[in-house]
DNA sequence: TCAGCGTACCGAATCGATTCGATGGCGAAC
DNA sequence: GTTCGCCATCGAATCGATTCGGTACGCTGA
């Protein structure tokens, strides 16, 4: 009914208290005895009053509660990634843990990114670590507010989550090189902001702006220095078909495993496999990175590397506290397991095509 | 190097201006001279300021530029869900457009949601209307916040953006009752929080809590009064498969077609059916709602409704601004269509297993 | 009886910016 | 030359709550 909104002022005049008891009996912070407690929640209930302005409160301590993540520019590509969506989920776990939320901040450069400017935020996460989010980073850093990378490098003073991409890489490598594969094909992530799909050099190996793309891309050629690497698009089950038609339509001998840096990517490729009439593992071997529940594979299971992309928010989430505590948090280095499935065996004999008798 | 961060009185000082002239160089709301701009700008810069504070400004200005968006108690589920996920990413487009960003709370009942009461939001948008949300509902309305409800009946005064579910529904419906189907099975999204998936009865109707659900449900029943029902416990593939299981070892007559009410459950749905041994859409016709991009089905194309989900987000995103502005929103109802696909056929001739050769 | 002490409450300062009416100066018009 | 009006700038009030040093009061112990 009334124009304006009952404050908390209001409440302790109507209560006969002072401004200040009124709040402390909403904060808690300071005993008050019971018969005053009662007339002030009385007073807030006759009026309507049912709490302080968060606005005014974070003001005047300092802390808003939010937590701001900047993800890509369209949120929709990072929810179409189980991987981010996982690690969003336990970042929201991480934060609420003290009490805070989670802000989605895209980094639309076209609107100059004002919300990083404006975003009454405590903290920062950035996921990925990408050329614009270094924008992202110069402009958070400017504003001395706390920030913590996930999957990127932001340079000294930033604590950053790491997974250990290439060393995980590397072992599911290792893994297909003992079953006897040495003509094999890497798909990457995209190497770079909205760069199209494609084959590229490994001698030299290019800049790649993307850490997990360049970090996995070494784990691999660690063990297969002389693989051929295909770049993909983007790591979603069409993109990943698109590689692998390219793959089987390329010159030049049928490679006998495909090492994809995600499963959605492999899903794709295994489909594409299939849809040439191949056998997944009998003709192709193929393998993954993430260990996540993928729908197109079944009924194969999908040899992956599982990587903890709950704990990875999470880690995120403890680290903000951290930084916010005026602690200054370790980077923290998070290992994947190897997750052996059906997607891999024994490589074809040259001119086979059904599975090694022998095997 | 400072303790302190320098504020707008530092730059006002040190620029030799008054506070509020130096508040008018960063809003813009003011014509100020190009020199004192630059006097303004030197001095932050030399101070490291890096504009307002946005709590101060927020307090000040009565508006955050939040709009909060309350989700299930768990992110991942919402995340999962690609109906939700698009209408986020719509949302999320929406608010934009006024320069609001999205601040994702859960309705989490454990922590006595603190959150609703203390988020700095200038508005809230409710995504489904469980019991749950309900109380949400009501705290936010105390606190005299605008809410938005998507997919939910909040009563009076809280405008709703809605799908015509009930008829889009029955319009699939009918093309199933067309092509001869008369025994069919609905197969719901879950008909209350937690519920635990299995058929239930139509006469008479239970209460079913969730609207979505509810109103499908009744656009079948338009069509197929008689229709055997069942409750699935989530919008996922693996709940449509076992819900696919259970219809497929149910006594009595093998249903022709199966109508789900997501693309989710239908895949999952679909492929039981196929591991059964049996053919969509020859044995079993299938269809699905939402139309939704579903790795799981292809290569067959689901026949599905169509449904706005990412207009769903967008038209909430300005409902909200219109509530800002002191409007009062009408309610909106978004319209699906009918996409057809390779999932639905003629009902097979009783007896016969193969497509019906006469069609 | 009075010093000593703990509890509950009060007042005032403060957080940092924005807003708006007032003011001063300067050019144009009569 | 004086007045009118406009534009840039200033000052003070305000947004709503929190915090902290201080005070009053009641109780215990010598």
């Amino acid at each position: 009914m009334n124009a304006r909104r009952a404050t908390i002022s209001d409440v302790a005049r109507a209560a006969g208290v002072a401004a200040s008891t009124a709040s402390v009996v909403f904060s808690g912070k300071t005993p008050v005895s019971d018969a005053t407690r009662e007339r002030v929640m009385a007073a807030a209930k006759e009026l309507g009053y049912t709490g302080p302005d968060p606005r005014a409160a974070s003001l005047r301590r300092g802390r808003s509660g939010i937590v701001g993540v900047v993800i890509g520019d369209r949120l929709r590509a990072a929810f179409r990634d189980p991987v981010t969506t996982v690690m969003l989920d336990g970042l929201a776990e991480g934060v609420a843990a003290q009490g805070a939320s989670l802000l989605l901040l895209r980094d639309d450069d076209t609107s100059e990114e004002p919300q990083l400017q404006s975003a009454p935020a405590d903290a920062f996460v950035l996921v990925g670590c990408s050329t614009r989010l270094r924008e992202a980073l110069e402009t958070i850093r400017g504003r001395g507010v706390p920030v913590v990378v996930v999957e990127g490098d932001a340079g000294e003073g930033v604590p950053q989550i790491r997974l250990d991409n290439r060393d995980a890489q590397a072992v599911i490598a290792r893994h297909v090189a003992s079953l006897g594969h040495d003509d094999v094909v890497l798909v990457t992530l995209p190497v770079a902001e909205g760069r199209a799909a494609g084959w590229i050099e490994t001698a030299p190996l290019p800049a790649i702006a993307v850490d997990v793309t360049r970090d996995r891309l070494h784990g691999a050629l660690d063990v297969f220095p002389d693989a051929r690497v295909y770049a993909s698009g983007g790591s979603f089950i069409d993109q990943g078909y698109a590689a692998g038609q390219a793959i089987l339509a390329a010159p030049g001998p049928r490679p006998t495993a495909i090492l994809a840096q995600s499963d959605m990517i492999a899903a794709g490729i295994i489909r594409a496999v299939q849809d040439a009439g191949l056998h997944v593992p009998d003709d192709v071997s193929v393998t993954g990175f993430d260990g996540v529940q993928i729908d197109g594979v079944a009924p194969l299971t999908l040899t992956t590397m599982v990587q903890p992309a709950a704990e990875k928010g999470r880690a995120a989430g403890v680290a903000v506290s951290q930084m916010l505590a005026g602690d200054e948090p370790a980077d923290m280095l998070l290992t994947s397991v190897f997750r052996p499935g059906d997607t891999t065996g024994p490589a074809p004999r040259p001119g086979a095509s059904g599975p090694d008798p022998s095997a």
